[in-house]
Formats: structure tokens, sequence, C-alpha cells
DNA sequence: CGGCATCCTAGCCGATACTG
DNA sequence: CAGTATCGGCTAGGATGCCG
């Protein structure tokens, strides 16, 4: 049951694409770093991430959730309180995220180099 | 020099953000899957990703090329061949995305169980 | 063969205003 | 406080045609 060839139409490589660019998105991970230190209400993820619109935390979180990312849990008070936290999937994630991170700290001034150097060659 | 607060504006945290914005694109990931069994001409590339445009794999492999993930080597015959191979940068990167894959591979029907939940509660 | 230039569309994302 | 609704800009990416 070997592969010659790679299958990048009807597998999960196509997958793999697709759930990078989820999380490859402008806030995807900003949320889940920010949520990695412990469940925060809504507001409060707002203030932690500079920039971020009502609109996208509310379209970042939807998305999470439906991945089973985050979980959310509305406490019925007055005015209400919803509190969204990392589920294990989401912390495993934030794992991979990580590492991800690492792997960018370490080439990111090698890729700034050959930006810089490309773009000098090209620039002519 | 501990940071109780973290810094999604000013460092590299939006870097990390934007590289996987990057290979989160649609088609660079199977390009550097693609090079990773061995350098390949253009339309070799072409003729074994299947869906993708010319001009997308042209500005795929300029962008990879521009961070240094990507070699091209022009031999001068007629008509003109154009080889492509990772370099050890983008094979380090080859390298994360297949760490990745396999995450994905473990989590996908996770996470397909928890968007249909999650369809199925919203679809009402 | 490899690659650039052009036009066009769909979707992301920001800004703003409104609701329970 | 925690959303939803609406508008509009920007850009990724497809289709097509031309060039060395």
């Amino acid at each position: 049951m070997q592969m010659t060839k790679i299958d990048h139409g009807s597998r999960n490589c196509m997958r793999v694409s697709e759930l990078l660019g989820r999380i490859g998105d402008r806030w995807t991970l900003p949320v889940v770093v920010t949520l990695n230190g412990g469940p925060l209400r809504f507001n409060a993820i707002r203030r932690a991430i500079t920039g971020i619109s009502q609109q996208m935390l509310t379209r970042t979180l939807r998305a999470l959730e439906r991945d089973g990312m985050v979980s959310r849990t509305v406490h019925p008070s007055v005015p209400p309180q919803v509190e969204y936290a990392l589920t294990p999937l989401g912390l495993s994630l934030a794992e991979e995220a990580a590492r991800l991170g690492r792997w960018m700290q370490t080439h990111l001034a090698e890729i700034d180099g050959h930006r810089a150097a490309f773009d000098n060659r090209t620039a002519n």
C-alpha cells in the first residue's frame, strides 16, 4: 500500500493546507495563544489582543468553537458573562503553534536575509 | 525579564502569524511537499499538483525563492529548462509541515465531528 | 518551456451602527 | 457585556493572452 505519487487532490493534504490557512489567518493564533494562559471573558480577550475588532473576535471565536478548539460557557447573570477556554484539542493545537513559533524564531533572521538579498537582486 | 503580558503588537508573534499565513496559502505547502521528493522542472511541478494555475505556481515559487526556501537553476538550453529544488531551509520547513500533517491526520476526524455537531446545533 | 501582464471575482477583514 | 447586521476596501487567486 505504498504511495509513489503524492495525492494533493482527494486526500488529506488539502485538509492540512486548509487548516493551516485557518490558523494562519490574522487572529486565530493570537486568540489561541491568549487563551493558553487560561479561560477569559469576551472583552478580556479583546483587551489582551491589540487591534482586534469586536466582529473579528466574534468570528474567530465562533470558528474555533466550531472546530472544537475552544469551549463557550454562558453564565446567566446580569449583565451576561461568557467565558471562553481552550479545549484539550485547542491546547494540543497551541502546542503545535508554539513549536511553529520556535521554528520561526530560529529562522526569522535567515529568511529576512534572503528576502533582502532577493529584493536587492531583482530591484535593479 | 519576564513577560506577564503577551505582546502581539510589536514583536515576532506577528511575524509568526504572517509566515503561517504565507505557508497556509493555497499552494505553498503542496509545492514544498512536491519538491521534497527531489528537484523538479516547472511543468513537472505543475503536472504533479492538480489544479494549480501557471501563474499561481510562478507566484508561489517566486515567494519561496524570495524566502530562501527553494533554489532556481536555469539550464541555458533550447528550449530553456528551469529546475527548482528545496534549500536546507526549505527542507527544514518541509519537516515542520510534515509534523503538522501528522497532527492533522490524528485530529481530523475529531475536528470534523465537532464541525458537524456545531453545524447541526446552529442550523436549527 | 517558462513566465509576465491584465482583467475579474470571491472572500477576508475593518468600521460602524444597532440589539438583548 | 456580548453579540448581530451592513457596507465597503483590499487582495488572493482563476482565466486568458502575449513574449523570449
